[in-house]
RNA sequence: GCGGACGUGGCGAAACGGUAGACGCAACGGACUUAAAAUCCGUUGGCCGCUAAGGCCGUGGGAGUUCGAAUCUCCCCGUCCGCACCA
């Protein structure tokens, strides 16, 4: 430093946040080796490792608030761990291919990838910026052929491995833009762009064989103990296990279309196989669809269903409808019992085997189809302390437990019983070499289709030869690099109509082909690039074994939890891929996952009834009500509601605004200081300035204590004064409470710790009236020492600017966390809050070693004990040590 | 419809079943200043009481378990989230 700051000095984080990046950077402090891993091989690590990891962004070009919160939380955690003594891995990528790039190209004429590249630029440095404590030299961006030439070759492995699969599968198909379109990009059934009315089509896609994990997946959901409950809830859900009974129902041959003669049906009831009044296939049933060869009118009723479509608000209000093949059943008990087979609107084709049988009495939506057809029910089990000569059904289904009846020799068994029974027998029973039945587990996954129809993704490393069909591109021919020179002026994927790149020689009978034009859906790309981190550089293969399972799992990952679901599922299905395949040892990528929350911020209209952003109001306050303005003309704008900061509602704050005027660091505090990491965050303009007016605090208070401390002996001092004491005990008492906080994620107690330390701290120096003995110096220099390093992992441009005013010439990012001496937390006297009944009356004052008795005679001795005894004798007394008495009378 | 989470001062929030409201924001009073900003000191859940001593009430509502419940259990209300015709 040039100039020795005074106490009159504002910390200004304009001239120091770069200073102090750029001696970082030189010093080279965040860079991790690998080589401390791979010396060791097999031995024991000097250190032990930590791998933090945020999720990484997509480059729009620009970071957002909730890329402030999120990298803030994981730089905390990894400065707090590398002052712990780990190795600590903390990279940094971009999620850099996708959709965004792909329309800027079609809005602006770049070209995705200079698009790209440019947002990466910009976004690098806004990070960098944020003094995060990031191993650059780890970079990677997804849409590099250096990353994406490994993921065509695990897809490759993984197709060898039979964990790939080319089907056919139904999409939302957009004719104007001859595109696929996501779910969440069809509103009201028309293109999000063009407005076309979307079709339904079946193409031939590639599909990831996650659905082979299904059980694996879940299974392994209950060793996650560091993964939040609702993630593991949502996926569980979304995995969807259910155990049921795969029932064969013969057809009656005199109603049956040629060819056909039985239907195979999935239930998890089945022991109300006697309340069965119908049976139902889906419109896309081949039953269904042999019938309606020749029957007209089930023609049409079929085409109708694929005309109402997939979308939820359909879906919802949809009624229930059918219509009747006119085919009939044989109920799987009494060959004499013939059920209507029906073609049913709410009959899923990719679930159990498209086909059901309905039970009206005891399932909801069978119900409201028997009651619109007049099929009529019987209940078969009848409801605990119900009279079952008089239970009927109406308009409410009874799904549960009970005991059956009018179900033959089911009758008086209950639920488990009956379903056990009717499976143990119809498993005995064998038609035509095959068990009428069987147990079946199914699941609501379905496989992962990634192939799409677009430019801007990893290829699909095949190759269609007329000859040969599906051919893999041969390993030393990877990677297949897309095509530079692409157009965006015509609907399509540009991959497709490029004059050259698509053709290409058969690999294997040398003749005219053409290469694979779909490409990989992105949640491939970030579902291994945590493990690529651990060693990017490597050429000859996606992962460095020596390296990876000794980085990996993700000790600490941090992102949002929009997540919780398809990125962390795939991720974690990938994971199992590449272990099947030899490019890793682990099952479960992240040990520990944390979901933080949103930043939001109140909405402002204008009188128009336009979106205003923050920057363009001005608020004024006169102690109960807040009114908005437009700065510019002064026009009146209405204060919405709070929600999650976005561009269509315009109520975003820049990061680079905030950082630009009051600096990283505050930024940094304020992201972490007012609310509960997994819980949402208001950006509020005077929480910003709370932060602030802190920062300078902090600078005025350890300017203040460098000067008493620059009179500290060098030497400890063997005794401390009472004002010493109490100092250190305050300073201790915040080491240990702002690490626990740290541990626990609780970063909003680490601050209001550290605020409260702060104020103690402060007036201990200004309550001295004389010249500070040796002794309450060294005590200050301690306090502001420790004060500073536990500030370093929120605040770490103004911590090591006080480490620096403290006299040091270190970089204080390279300190250990402090050393905590417990002794000092303990007290010789401790003061106990005592209740009365469970009210509390009175403190009693005893020693730290006080025997029950000894605290119970004082306590009874207490004048305010006595008056709410009101006279009575004490029944009991209740000493919980070190925390509370209790006086029952 | 199913599943889950949450509900604490004016606001954001703390609180291994053990003193509810730490800490921050806002507000109010004061100091410094020609003034403002900045800073510093103090007050701040509600009610009764004198600004006292002291007391009563209070963690969405109601019941329960316990010596003791914001915390555990059950019911109800509200808000938010996920899934949703999954047989």
């Amino acid at each position: 430093m040039t100039t020795e700051p005074t106490k009159s000095d504002r910390y200004n984080p304009r001239v120091a946040e770069p200073r102090w990046q750029r001696k970082w950077d030189d010093a080279g402090i965040f860079a991790t080796s690998n080589e401390e891993l791979t010396a060791s091989a097999g031995g024991k690590l000097p250190r032990p490792t930590y791998y933090v990891l945020e999720m990484f962004p997509y480059p729009s070009g620009r970071i957002h608030m909730g890329h402030v919160r999120n990298y803030t939380m994981g730089d905390v955690v990894a400065r707090y761990k590398r002052a712990r003594g780990f190795t600590v891995l903390h990279p940094m990528g971009w999620d850099a291919f996708g959709m965004p790039a792909e329309n800027a190209a079609m809005e602006r004429k770049v070209h995705p990838g200079a698009w790209t590249r440019q947002n990466i630029a910009a976004m690098k440095a806004q990070l960098q910026s944020m003094g995060l404590s990031l191993d650059w030299a780890r970079e990677i961006a997804t849409c590099d052929p250096a990353y994406y030439k490994h993921q065509q070759r695990m897809f490759l492995d993984f197709l060898k491995a039979g964990l790939v699969e080319r089907k056919q599968s139904k999409v939302n198909w957009d004719p104007v833009d001859m595109t696929v379109l996501a779910n969440e990009q069809v509103i009201d059934g028309r293109g999000w762009r063009s407005g076309a009315l979307v079709e339904q089509r079946e193409l031939t896609q590639w599909f990831f064989k996650i659905s082979d994990y299904a059980e694996d997946l879940l299974a392994a959901l209950d060793t996650l103990e560091r993964w939040p409950e609702k993630v593991r809830l949502m996926q569980k859900n979304w995995i969807g296990r259910s155990e049921g009974l795969l029932a064969r129902f013969a057809l009656d041959p005199k109603t049956t279309p040629a060819g056909e003669n039985e239907l195979e049906i999935f239930t998890t009831r089945g022991d109300t196989l006697f309340g069965a009044r119908f049976v139902a296939v889906a419109p896309d049933h081949p039953i269904a669809q042999a019938a309606a060869k020749t029957n007209k009118a089930l023609a049409d009723f079929i085409a109708e269903c694929k005309r109402q479509g997939t979308a939820q608000e359909v879906i919802d209000t949809a009624e229930k409808q059918g219509f009747d093949t006119g085919i009939r059943a044989v109920h799987p008990f009494d060959p004499n019992w013939k059920l209507p087979v029906y073609v049913a609107n709410f009959i899923l084709m990719d679930y159990g085997t498209g086909a059901i049988f309905g039970c009206p009495a005891h399932d909801q939506r069978d119900l409201d189809f028997v009651n619109k057809y007049g099929l009529g029910n019987t209940p078969v089990v009848c409801p605990p302390g119900q009279d079952p000569a008089t239970f009927v059904i109406t308009d409410t289904a009874y799904d549960g437990d009970g005991t059956l009846i009018n179900s033959r020799f089911l009758d008086g068994m209950t639920v488990p019983q009956a379903q056990e029974e009717v499976a143990k027998r119809l498993e005995k029973e064998s038609r035509k070499g095959r068990p009428v039945a069987e147990r079946q587990v199914n699941y609501r996954l379905r496989d992962w289709g990634i192939s799409r129809q677009r430019y801007w993704g990893c290829p699909i490393p095949i190759i269609h030869c007329e000859t040969c069909g599906v051919v893999p591109v041969p390993e030393q021919d990877l990677p297949v690099t897309l095509p530079d020179d692409v157009t965006f002026d015509r609907p399509g994927n540009p991959l497709d109509r490029h004059p050259t790149w698509k053709n290409v020689a058969c690999p294997q009978c040398g003749k005219p082909a053409r290469r694979e034009t779909d490409t990989m859906d992105t949640f491939v790309d970030s579902s291994w690039y945590f493990a690529r981190f651990t060693d990017p550089w490597i050429e000859s293969a996606p992962t460095n074994r020596a390296v990876v399972d000794r980085w990996l799992p993700v000790d600490q990952y941090i992102g949002g939890i929009e997540h919780a679901i398809l990125h962390l599922l795939y991720a974690r299905f990938f994971t199992r891929a590449m272990k099947k395949t030899g490019h890793i040892g682990i099952d479960e990528p992240f040990a520990g996952l944390f979901t933080q929350g949103m930043v939001v911020h109140e909405t402002y209209k204008a009188p128009d009834g336009e979106w205003v952003e923050p920057a363009e109001v001005t608020i004024e306050s006169d102690g109960d009500t807040r009114r908005a303005t437009l700065t510019a003309t002064g026009a009146p704008v209405e204060i919405g509601p709070i929600e999650k900061m976005s561009k269509s509602k315009r109520n975003t704050i820049d990061p680079a605004d905030i950082m630009g005027t009051y600096g990283a660091d505050v930024a940094r505090w304020f992201m972490l200081s007012d609310s509960p990491p997994e819980r949402d965050v208001e950006w509020t303009e005077r929480g910003v300035q709370g932060a602030w007016r802190f920062t300078q605090r902090i600078w005025r208070l350890v300017g203040e204590a460098a000067d008493v401390a620059a009179k500290a002996p060098a030497a400890r001092p063997a005794a401390f004064g009472e004002g010493a004491l109490a100092l250190r005990k305050a300073t201790h008492g915040a080491l240990s409470k702002v690490s626990d906080a740290i541990e626990r994620l609780h970063f909003n107690v680490a601050v209001a710790n550290l605020y409260e330390f702060t104020n103690a701290f402060s007036s201990s120096i200004g309550s001295q009236e004389t010249a500070p003995t040796p002794d309450y110096a060294w005590a200050v220099r301690e306090a502001a020492e420790i004060l500073v390093t536990l500030i370093q992992p929120m605040m770490p441009h103004l911590a090591e600017e006080c480490w620096a005013a403290l006299g040091h010439t270190t970089l204080l990012a390279t300190q250990p966390w402090p050393e905590l001496e417990a002794d000092l937390l303990i007290e010789n006297t401790i003061t106990l809050p005592v209740q009365v009944n469970g009210k509390k009356r009175a403190d009693v004052t005893v020693a730290r070693d006080a025997k029950n008795p000894e605290i119970e005679t004082a306590v009874l001795g207490l004048e305010a004990v006595q008056r709410a005894l009101e006279g009575r004798a004490p029944k009991k007394v209740i000493v919980v040590p070190g925390r509370i008495v209790n006086v029952v009378a």
